[in-house]
DNA sequence: TTAGGGTTAG
């Protein structure tokens, strides 16, 4: 039996026999696994033996019962969550000291909405306890909003909470959180005392406002890092598309011996996809399963949207295959990897395989799913899918699921009900829009539609320099050199230049990057030379339509030629026995394009290229794609 | 009590 029976509490020794108790129990709650129902089962001997009052021990039953993330949340045997059940005891306690108001506030700031606050209007209109420390960091983590935090931020001035570390910290992340960098600075720069917490926590804001070069600022200037300050700038780097400079400060970590974890390695395996270099993928996976694999579903899911990004498709599959608890993440980044390697009918059939489980689709996953039909041009499946979506799982469509569906309609040539579509959307369309609808009239040649589509392109994305690109590129295809001229001289007179094309490629000795225009070495030159005279042996003639410039045939020549995915196919052809795997920042153009297929066949060899849109794998002459892109 | 993480269209 657990416990002596309760008439042992009454001796002349009662007040050493409960704290002899209060101890037991203590240690019973630290041995269980949290939840509702193992809590109330502990909450039963707590009454039986006349504790119940005890604050310090009901506070830690409540931190037991509202642990989130857990099954036992609900119990369906008195249809009640582990909030209602927290609260029902929470009033049992008559006189709840700071820190029981303190737990039942943080558990309602974890799960959000208003609870938290109305409980600490309820603390403050008591009197009695005053708050502590801990229920201003509470607090703020229930904050959404600057101003909820701005009005919260008043009371800690009155109570004198304004130099407590633990608040103040709170109050940066709260900031960073709304993006408020500035208002976050302002704490930082008045605190007078700072830990690693608050420095990291600045590092993380100038990272998400987009400034690298502030937060490696801060980041330089700690003299102690940790593991988390490090892992902070690191993916920094990598959601600010500078994949070298994360992968660069993945290195130096190691070699200073930091400590690594599986947050760390998200960061890299983030910062490897969008290299796109399959070798580094493959040695980034084999430290995942040096640190023990991927045991969350966070690292696979990662791993999964690295390899797709690399370029094998199988590899990304196998990690999927091999998750053992999968999520709505997992799913939507293997339907995503199918999606942009054209395999729509593969993804169509993953969907369906996630319908069949209890693992409902995001709106992201849709995304997955709507570009899987765009991109095979699975077109009536594509409508059924973007119907279900709203009919079956109640998601409203985003911009973003109208984007596709334009694309998905423009794409198979039917630009009139694309453009019907946009006109008839109930929300905003925003320049990822218009741009599809742009694309679309590229495909198909469609000037009229282009100028309506680039009218209201240029005025939600003014400065989007892709957009003009495109619709010269439309211009040019009509051989309408004039309006050609009109956009180019738009483009100078806003200052915009045209991005350089760039691509890399894995060779033997590391990635080579190539720049479109670039002087080559003679060994490249000659050895794209050799490429194009045994292309056009077999048939290959340059579409000359792709250059934008209103120059000689023979000069239009000159400038395809030097388009950095054909440089790097020499330089692969040089360097490489096997596949050859290449990445380009921009658009492949439709002269690179048919050259790869050429190329594939003359050269007998297998070309991977992933462009900012999609993969395309060449063989034996013709392109994954089907001509579709 | 306080800091770092995964899937998104053209």
């Amino acid at each position: 039996m657990l416990h002596p029976p309760l008439s042992s509490n009454i001796t002349t020794n009662g007040a050493y026999t409960a704290a002899v108790e209060e101890q037991q129990l203590l240690r019973l709650l630290d041995g269980c696994t949290g939840g509702i129902r193992p809590a109330k089962r502990i909450h039963a001997h707590i009454i039986i033996r006349g504790l119940a009052q005890s604050n310090f021990l009901i506070a830690k039953l409540l931190r037991k019962a509202t642990t989130i993330h857990r099954p036992e949340d609900y119990d369906t045997t008195t249809s009640s969550t582990s909030m209602d059940y927290s609260q029902l005891v929470f009033e049992q306690v008559s006189r709840p000291n700071a820190f029981l108001w303190t737990t039942l506030i943080r558990a309602y700031a974890l799960r959000g909405g208003p609870e938290a606050f109305l409980l600490y209007n309820r603390m403050a209109a008591l009197g009695t306890p005053r708050p502590i420390s801990f229920t201003f960091s509470a607090l703020f983590k229930a904050c959404s909003a600057s101003q909820q935090g701005k009005d919260i931020q008043a009371h800690t001035l009155k109570l004198g909470f304004d130099s407590d570390l633990y608040v103040q910290n709170t109050l940066i992340d709260l900031y960073v959180r709304c993006g408020c960098v500035n208002d976050a600075r302002r704490v930082f720069d008045t605190m007078p005392t700072r830990d690693i917490i608050s420095w990291t926590a600045m590092i993380v804001a100038y990272a998400k406002g987009g400034d690298m070069e502030a937060a490696r600022c801060l980041f330089d200037s700690l003299p102690h890092k940790d593991m988390v300050s490090w892992t902070a700038m690191l993916s920094g780097y990598a959601q600010n598309a500078k994949p070298q400079e994360a992968l660069q400060l993945f290195e130096e970590m190691k070699a200073a011996g930091v400590p690594i974890d599986e947050v760390t390695l998200v960061g890299a395996i983030n910062a490897c996809a969008q290299l796109g270099v399959l070798h580094l993928a493959r040695q980034i996976h084999s430290l995942v399963m040096d640190y023990g694999g991927p045991e969350s579903v966070v690292v696979g899911s990662a791993l999964i949207d690295m390899y797709a990004k690399c370029g094998s498709l199988k590899e990304a599959y196998q990690v999927f295959e091999k998750m053992t608890v999968k999520n709505v993440f997992s799913y939507s980044a293997m339907i995503g990897s199918f999606a942009m390697h054209g395999h729509g009918r593969a993804a169509l059939r993953l969907f369906s395989q996630m319908q069949a489980t209890d693992i409902p689709p995001n709106s992201v996953t849709f995304i997955g799913v709507l570009a899987a039909c765009s991109h095979t041009g699975l077109v009536e499946e594509g409508v059924q899918c973007f119907a279900t979506m709203q009919d079956e799982y109640r998601i409203s469509p985003s911009a973003d699921h109208y984007a596709c569906m334009v694309d998905l309609l423009g794409r198979a040539g039917r630009l009139e009900e694309a453009h019907e579509l946009l006109k008839t959307m109930p929300i905003k369309p925003h320049a990822g829009v218009w741009g599809a609808l742009l694309g679309a009239c590229r495909i198909h040649g469609n000037a009229n539609l282009a100028e309506v589509a680039a009218k209201h392109l240029f005025e939600v994305e003014p400065d989007g320099i892709g957009n003009y690109v495109l619709l010269s590129n439309i211009y040019a295809a009509a051989k309408r050199w004039d309006d050609v001229r009109r956009v180019r001289k738009e483009m100078r007179g806003r200052g915009l230049r045209k991005n350089p094309g760039c691509s890399w490629v894995e060779g033997k000795e590391g990635v080579q990057k190539f720049f479109a225009g670039d002087v080559l070495s003679e060994e490249i030159e000659t050895a794209l030379e050799e490429l194009l005279e045994k292309a056009s042996a077999a048939g290959y003639v340059p579409k000359l339509d792709c250059v934008v410039y209103d120059v000689s045939d023979g000069e239009k020549e000159q400038v395809l030629k030097r388009h950095s995915e054909k440089v790097a196919l020499a330089f692969g052809l040089l360097t490489m026995e096997s596949r050859i795997r290449i990445v380009k920042n921009l658009r492949m153009c439709d002269d690179c394009h048919l050259l790869m297929c050429v190329a594939s066949r003359v050269a007998e060899r297998e070309i991977v290229v992933r462009d900012n849109m999609r993969f395309h794998h060449f063989k034996q002459g013709a392109c994954s794609c089907g001509e579709f892109w």
